[in-house]
DNA sequence: TAAATATTTAG
DNA sequence: TAAATATTT
């Protein structure tokens, strides 16, 4: 399978969120190059980039172990090192002579500042540097609104780019054989990155839900082409129907590339295979994510500044015992605590519930968004620089596009209308698996005989028509 | 990608 | 008088 070219100087690619080889801009040119490749991964410190998550270092610790397997089966290896790329890749670079560095492109302020300092450091030792762009169907300001800005509101934003989306765009195949550079270069071992949890060990829920790696992600592709994308339009706010695509977390280590993602669905729809609008509403969705990474790269403080001006002294409240009673999944409303455990055990949230659970704790609780972020970071698999954020910022009303201040999702209506059959509910907060369902979303309605004892299953910790009176008056203030 | 409430309409 | 529709928050 591997071809030595023996005396060849080597070119790197820079493996980062595309821990992938199928439709890899940056590996596509360096094997095309005809100069032996290698293929290296940093664990990045000591730069302003934010931390992983818990669940997301779960999940790259497999993302990488599958990348490496991959080239095992070619012939090559995954090099890892870990800190200041700005340090490690002149390090690497001048140890084995390359003359080149491909990576694909990133959009956060703090990566693509380490890239472009790290590009101007080789440019000038005599290292070609070529970015790609393999992140985004689109790049961010490629498409401007008419009066020459950036897009601040998603329908027309789409409006403008959905139309230049066809399929074949930006797709390179997987490579058949690729001529590593052969020379040993020193290597860390992955378990020395300490990305697996121990003591405790919290990870057997999120591996019984997720296949991270490359060939996980082409079989959750394949499996959402084959049931899940046709019923997409009708069910994909169900959460107990399975309908969503689940490739997120996939996505956002970059084991797929979205453009093959929008490639397929496409095809699907050309196809006949799909109704048009189901095709259309997961476009959308892939379209939020790009709506989204546009607006961080416009707005670099998405993650800690509120988007909207005018919330600086809005009077978040500060009340630990009810962010833990929802972090927990203990608010006493059903669709909630479901969706609240449901992170927790599996490492991701419906997308329909994840707006729920978020206007619970921003709108019911007045508790500010930034902490639901965080826990939300902390626990995704999917977690993302930009969407994560940019959702948070919707429900609270203080992002672009925003929900408008009077939205407070009911979640009690929230709940009977999109988990009717209560499957979603009775699966993830069993203790309420009697009920029936008329009132498997209000059990303190229920008789004394079968309400769930207050030990086992609390009362709501805040009254909903409080709670919404209550987030209105405090939103209407601040206009 | 909302919910609550007021108002109108159908029967 | 329930259901559909409009308005307000």
């Amino acid at each position: 399978m591997s071809t030595e070219i023996s005396g060849s100087v080597p070119v790197i690619v820079w493996f980062r969120d595309d821990l992938r080889l199928a439709d890899h801009p940056a590996l596509d040119a360096a094997v095309t190059s005809g100069q032996p490749v290698l293929c290296l991964f940093v664990l990045e410190e000591d730069t302003e980039r934010r931390p992983l998550g818990g669940a997301s270092r779960w999940w790259l610790d497999k993302s990488l172990a599958s990348l490496d397997r991959d080239l095992n089966r070619l012939g090559g290896q995954l090099i890892l090192r870990r800190g200041d790329p700005r340090r490690i890749l002149p390090e690497v670079a001048a140890s084995v002579g390359a003359t080149a560095l491909h990576f694909n492109r990133r959009y956060d302020q703090a990566g693509s500042d380490v890239d472009d300092t790290l590009t101007a450091m080789l440019r000038q030792r005599g290292v070609a540097v070529v970015s790609h762009a393999a992140w985004l169907l689109f790049e961010p300001g490629a498409i401007q609104t008419k009066t020459g800005g950036p897009f601040r509101v998603f329908t027309p934003f789409w409006r403008a780019h959905r139309p230049h989306l066809a399929p074949k765009a930006q797709l390179r195949r997987r490579p058949e054989t690729i001529a590593f550079f052969k020379t040993a270069v020193a290597s860390e071992p992955l378990a020395s990155f300490d990305l697996h949890p121990t003591r405790p060990d919290w990870s057997a829920g999120l591996a019984e839900s997720w296949t991270p790696g490359e060939a996980g992600a082409k079989a959750r592709l394949v499996a959402f082409l084959d049931d899940g994308l046709s019923r997409y339009a009708a069910e994909r706010d169900v959460p107990a129907a399975g309908a969503s695509s689940r490739l997120s977390p996939h996505l956002r280590f970059g084991e797929i590339a979205v453009a093959r993602v929008a490639h397929e669905v496409m095809k699907a729809q050309d196809s006949g295979s799909t109704p048009v609008e189901a095709a259309e509403k997961f476009l959308a969705e892939v379209g939020w994510r790009e709506f989204a990474w546009h607006l961080l790269s416009v707005f670099p403080d998405l993650a800690t500044r509120n988007f909207q001006t005018g919330f600086e002294r809005f009077a978040w409240q500060e009340d630990a015992v009810a962010l833990s009673a929802w972090t927990t999944g203990h608010t006493g409303y059903p669709i909630v605590d479901a969706g609240m455990r449901e992170l927790w055990q599996t490492g991701s949230m419906h997308n329909r519930v994840r707006m729920i659970t978020a206007s619970f704790l921003v709108k019911h609780l007045l508790i500010h968004w930034r902490l639901g972020e965080q826990w939300f970071w902390d626990t995704l698999v999917d977690a993302d620089l930009a969407s994560n954020p940019f959702g948070w910022q919707w429900v609270a009303g203080t992002g672009a596009d925003a929900a408008p201040y009077f939205r407070v999702f009911n979640p009690i209506t929230q709940g009977e209308k999109f988990d009717p059959g209560g499957g979603y509910v009775r699966r993830f907060v069993p203790e309420l698996a009697q009920l029936p369902d008329r009132l498997l979303h209000r059990p303190w309605e229920a008789p004394p005989l079968l309400r769930p004892d207050p030990l086992l299953y609390p009362p709501p910790i805040v009254d909903h028509d409080e709670g919404r009176k209550r987030a209105l008056a405090a939103f209407a203030e601040r206009r």
